[in-house]
DNA sequence: GCCGAGCTGGCACTGAGTGTCATTTCGCAC
DNA sequence: GTGCGAAATGACACTCAGTGCCAGCTCGGC
């Protein structure tokens, strides 16, 4: 059993929040409404959230350190996409409170700017268990630029994958997801199949070194 | 002849902006402390940058036409990254005013949260710009999976390599940024070469359509 | 020299976020 | 069930970003 929560439930404030910005937008709802809806005082909000902008990304931290160590106890032999991919989709899936929510919280995140702004301070935590996970796979540093380079491309084809479904309302989510990274994965072949005619190669940046 | 300037300058609030920031970091330096030394009242500091976030980034949307109007000019035979890479560096080099700033202001940017959630939305409309070139090349929508996967990558790699640089003093840019691009787009062979031994392949998440 | 347009400064106001302190609530020991 | 200490809360004051409004100034054209 849980030792009593506190009387302020974090839940109690998420769900005055959602319901308020969802109908008027993040712009126009004010801590002080949020405060009152939800029966606390301003004073109060800012000890639960540290910023208005956090109040739509929950338990971030904790799903992370979840990721984490669900990343730990992938086996070395399993291929390094195949891992990242299934990553984004447990991580989605924990971050759902039902399919519905979900998309409409998404929604708000990439459409509101203060919003889309704060996600990409969360998203670089995000890419920071990616690169270390990638770092234990390439046996290199985690700041080298290798690990840095799968966990930013990483990163990108989830949100590639996001937004896509937030475009297709029928859309499946772990479709996307599993679309995205096979596409990068082999972005080459894309770019040689569509390549009309032949490029001298030694005009090509990637020559050298 | 430009028909003559106003005479309050955007450079000179810039430069003073940056110098004050430099020197004692982003959130104890006040929009008021910064017009006052640019001999500018602090109403009208608003009326030159929408944000304070603003001040580092500079003309942005005018660096981001030319790159649109360069990639217009790429023939459809050149290899896509190869062009996105040279399209990476043509803008780092036209963001530049001596490569010292360009690096302090690179510093300030990435470690600063609050201009780094701020870039995040500049990178949005880079990234824009990527996916309208890929689209065209792929023969697609601009907001089709594939555009948009090209644009998040090539941000990531961009990325990836902005801040590699940042970490080595004696790093050159260029290279680095070549190095990011030309990894990216063979990532599945750095993931065959480091897979220890052979994953069932009836398990893999990327099997199917 | 006059006039209108655009730029500027000053002022007041809203709202986010923070420090401080008094009060309340709750778990716990007795 | 009574009292105690710690933690949570509420209230207040304050700083600072950002905005609307209006009055005054400057500059070029007439």
């Amino acid at each position: 059993m849980t030792p009593t929560p506190q009387q302020t439930s974090v839940e109690a404030i998420e769900k005055a929040a959602l319901e308020m910005i969802a109908a008027r937008g993040f712009q126009d709802v004010t801590v002080e409404e949020i405060a009152n809806a939800a029966g606390v005082s301003r004073r109060t909000f800012f000890r639960y959230f540290a910023s208005k902008n956090d109040i739509l990304f929950g338990n971030f931290a904790g799903l992370l350190k979840e990721l984490d160590d669900w990343f730990a106890s992938v086996p070395d032999d399993r291929p390094m996409f195949d891992a990242i991919a299934e990553g984004v989709m447990r991580f989605n899936r924990a971050n759902t409170d039902g399919p519905v929510a979900h998309r409409q919280r998404m929604e708000l995140i990439l459409l509101t700017p203060a919003l889309k702004a704060n996600a990409s301070l969360r998203n670089a935590e995000w890419l920071a268990v990616i690169a270390r996970y990638a770092a234990r796979r390439l046996d290199e540093p985690e700041d080298a630029l290798g690990p840095q380079l799968i966990g930013h491309v990483s990163l990108g084809a989830a949100n590639a994958a996001y937004e896509r479904w937030l475009r297709d309302a029928s859309a499946d989510l772990n479709e996307l997801v599993r679309r995205a990274f096979r596409m990068a994965r082999t972005l080459a072949e894309l770019d040689i199949a569509t390549t009309r005619s032949s490029w001298r190669l030694d005009r090509e940046s990637f020559k050298g070194s």
